[in-house]
DNA sequence: ATAAAAATGGAATTTATATTCCAAACGCGG
DNA sequence: CCGCGTTTGGAATATAAATTCCATTTTTAT
C-alpha cells in the first residue's frame, strides 16, 4: 500500500507476505479460490481441491484433519490459508464457521423452505425434481425384480456384442450405457438413429440388445427390437410398465415407475438402473 | 441412587460422577436432555436452555464461547458435558460434528468395501447407486446457489440459441436438455462432436452455452466454451467444484457433487439439476 | 549442467483451548 | 442461627491445536 515507505527494512515481511485482504464470505472465498487454483503449486493445488470437494468439512475440523484428509503436510495447509489472504487457519474458519448455523437444518426443513417459494423460482423447481427423484429411486428397489435383473445381467454377460436402443427420453439412458461398457471394454453399440441408418442388421442371434422406451414409447425402438428378436437376440427391456409393447417381446423386463414433474421426469430412477446393470455385468464379464 | 453402596471410601469419586453411557446421537442427546433437565441445578439448567435453543452452535464453538453465550462460567459447561455423560466437552462436540458431516464420510468407506468384495448381487449394486443417488439428490439443495440458478435461468431464457457442450459421461446429461428444449420448442443446439465437426463458429454473441463436465474434465469441453466465451456468449457451468477448469471463463456456476460407486456415478443429481433448469428456461421464456 | 528460486515435509515452538482444582457462596435441615 | 453438603466462580494446569521455522527436495531459468 504504502511503497514510498522511508523503511524497508523496518518489517521485512511485508515483503514476502503480499498484502491482501481475506475473503469476506464464503462466496467470496470460492470464488477467489476458482480464480488461483491454477497459479498454486502442487500441494496447495491438491489442498484446494479437497476443500472444493468438501467445503462443509472446513468448519468442524482441525488442520491436522483436513491435512490428513487431503494427503498434505499440516504446514500446506497453513500456506495455502495464508496464500487465500487469511492470516492463518483459524481465521480462515471463523469464516466457515459463521456460515455454519444457516447449513444446520436440515433436509426436510431445507426442502419445506424452497418449497413456500411457490412453484416460480428455479429453485423451488428444482427441489420438487430432487423430492420427486428420491421417490422414484425408492420405488425402483420394489418395482426391479432381483431375479428378473440377475437373468438381464446373465444374458448381457453372455452376449457376444451389446446393442444399446433408446431415443429421444431414453436417450440419456442409453448413451450412458454406451459410457459405461466403453470404459470396461465391453463390446457395446449405441443405436443412435444418426442420418437415418438404422443399423439393425448388425444384431446377430448371439447378440443381446438393452431396449429402452417409456410411454408414450417411440416406435422405432419396438420396431428395432422386434426385429431384433426375430433375428434370435436376446432383449433386456427397461421401461416403465407390464404392459409396455416390449412385454411381447418375450424380453426380461425391468420395471421403472419415475414420477413426472408437470411434463418432464428426472430420470434418476432409469439411470441408477442402467449403471448398476452396466457394472454388473462389466463384473461378470470379467470373471468368466 | 446407589444408596446401598457397601463400599463409600473405595472411590469417592464414583459417587458423584454416575456411570452413563454418552449419548450416541443427538436425537439422544437431546432426549436424555429433555428427561433430566428438570433435576440440574440453576447454572447448568441455564446452560441446558441455551443448548436447546442453539443446537447449531456447539459444533463450531469453544466452550468458552458457549459459557458466554449462556452467560455461564466455562466450568458449568464442563459439568453439564459430563452430567449427560461425556467425558468432557471434547467428546460431546465430537458427537456434534460426526452427526453433521454424518452422510457423506462413511459412504466412503462402505463403498470401498463394496469394491474389495468384488461386486456382489447386482441388485446390492443396484441398491448401492440407490442409496448413493438419494445422498447426492439431497446434497445438491445445498451446493446449487439459488441466486446463480436464477441468474442462469436468465441467461439462457435471454440467449437467441441455447448450445449445449458436454461429452462421455456429462452427455446424458446434456442430451436430456436437447430432448427438453426440443419439446418446449427452445431453439438449442446439441453440439454432440459427431463426425468431428465441431460447430463452433455457429455459437453467436448473443447466444449461451451450457457447458457440462466433471472431473477429470473432457478437454474438447473446455476448449469449446472457451471459444464461445471469447466469441461473447455466456457460459453457465454446470461442474462439480469450483476449481473446475470451466471457473476461469466467469461463467455461471451451478455445482453437483455426486459421488462415485467404482468407477462411477449415477448420475441422479447432474440431470435433476439439468432438467430443472431447462423447465425453467422453457417456462420464462413463454412468458416473455 | 549448474545455480538460483520455489516448494515441501517434518519437527520445534507458540498459542489457544479444555479441563481440573479449590476456595467462597449458597441453600437446607436441624 | 449454625453446620454440612452442594453449587458456583475463577484461577491454575494440562492438553491439544495452530503456527513457524528450517533443512531437504524439486523445479525453473540460464
Amino acid at each position: 500500500m504504502n511503497d514510498a515507505s522511508p523503511d524497508p527494512d523496518k518489517d521485512p515481511n511485508l515483503a514476502s507476505a503480499e498484502i491482501v485482504a481475506p475473503p469476506q464470505s464464503i462466496d467470496a472465498f470460492f470464488t477467489r479460490l476458482g480464480s488461483t487454483a491454477d497459479r498454486l503449486p502442487k500441494r496447495l493445488k491438491q489442498f484446494a481441491n479437497y476443500i472444493a470437494a468438501n467445503p462443509d468439512k472446513v468448519a468442524v475440523s482441525t488442520v491436522a484433519e483436513l491435512a490428513e484428509g487431503a494427503d498434505v503436510q499440516p504446514s500446506a495447509v497453513m500456506r495455502f490459508c495464508q496464500e487465500m489472504g487469511f492470516s492463518g487457519f483459524s481465521q480462515m474458519q471463523k469464516l466457515f464457521r459463521s456460515d455454519y448455523s444457516q447449513k444446520w437444518p436440515d433436509y426436510a426443513t431445507r426442502l419445506a423452505k424452497l418449497r413456500e417459494h411457490g412453484t416460480e423460482s428455479p429453485s423451488a423447481l428444482l427441489a420438487e425434481f430432487v423430492e420427486v427423484g428420491r421417490a422414484s429411486l425408492e420405488n425402483l428397489l420394489t418395482t426391479v425384480d432381483p431375479i428378473a435383473l440377475q437373468q438381464a445381467v446373465d444374458v448381457l454377460a453372455r452376449a457376444e456384442t451389446i446393442h444399446m436402443i433408446g431415443f429421444r427420453r431414453a436417450f440419456p439412458v442409453t448413451s450412458y450405457l454406451a459410457y459405461a461398457f466403453e470404459k470396461m471394454d465391453v463390446p457395446a453399440v449405441l443405436h443412435s438413429g444418426i442420418a437415418n441408418i438404422n443399423m439393425e442388421h448388425l444384431i446377430r442371434p448371439n447378440d443381446a440388445v438393452i431396449a429402452v422406451t417409456f410411454a408414450p414409447y417411440t416406435e422405432m425402438t419396438i420396431d428395432m427390437a422386434t426385429k431384433a428378436r426375430a433375428s434370435g437376440a436376446d432383449i433386456v427391456a427397461i421401461t416403465d410398465v407390464v404392459t409396455s409393447p416390449l412385454a411381447r417381446l418375450k424380453a426380461i423386463q425391468l420395471l421403472v415407475s419415475e414420477l413426472d414433474v408437470g411434463a418432464f421426469r428426472a430420470l434418476s430412477a432409469s439411470l441408477s438402473l442402467a449403471i448398476a446393470l452396466a457394472v454388473s455385468v462389466g463384473a461378470q464379464r470379467n470373471r468368466m
